[in-house]
DNA sequence: TCCCGGATGCCCT
DNA sequence: GGGCATCCGGGAT
């Protein structure tokens, strides 16, 4: 198992974010399969929260790549992202679902549920299931116990479609998905 | 100050 | 499986 380093993460959001899948995302005792992505830029991307330029809330996502941004959404959900691209240049990779694989009882009593594919079917809901909140943004994710790693699971395909829940920029085809696997987010 | 969001859970069929 | 109320902080006015 290897856990990925910066030079992963300092490269076109969108690569990015499709060489994500099927990498494993890992909070302490708790880890799953990353199944759902969506890739966020900054001046050219409506949807992203860098689009009007740097503010308190986003500006991790100009520093250096290889970082957590988590913010609060909704009232009461934290979504989880990792920065992209070369420091000064905005880029963000958003998480949208796992496949549970280690801490699944520490999941349930988190989430409050025991049906397995409810823990971490959207983005909310993850970071609720590894025990992410706003005192995990920032934080240089290249090194345990917050990290992301490799375990070579890419016998899959690869679905690019739309993505979800914004307005400005619903064009561009940026969300990337295991084809065919149960645990992504609905819709 | 006000508006609204990168969503979820519940309650109903 | 689908419709709906609702959570509250950030950013624009």
């Amino acid at each position: 198992m290897k856990i990925l380093q910066r030079n992963f993460y300092a490269r076109n959001t969108e690569q990015v974010a499709l060489e994500l899948l099927g990498k494993i995302l890992i909070n302490g005792k708790t880890a799953g399969m990353i199944v759902e992505a969506e890739a966020y830029y900054g001046k050219n991307d409506p949807g992203s929260h860098a689009y009007r330029g740097i503010t308190k809330r986003n500006e991790v996502m100009f520093g250096p790549p290889g970082f957590s941004y988590i913010y609060f959404c909704y009232g009461n959900h934290y979504l989880f992202n990792v920065v992209t691209e070369k420091p000064g240049i905005p880029g963000a990779v958003l998480v949208r679902a796992l496949m549970p694989l280690e801490g699944i009882k520490i999941m349930q009593e988190r989430r409050n549920t025991n049906k397995e594919k409810e823990l971490c079917n959207g983005p909310g809901k993850l970071t609720q299931a590894l025990g992410l909140s706003k005192l995990q943004n920032n934080i240089n994710i290249t090194k345990k116990p917050f990290c992301i790693a490799d375990k070579g699971f890419n016998d899959f395909e690869i679905q690019r479609t739309t993505r979800i829940g914004i307005k400005q920029g619903a064009d561009l085809k940026l969300r990337f998905y295991i084809k065919g696997n149960e645990y992504i987010s609905k819709t």
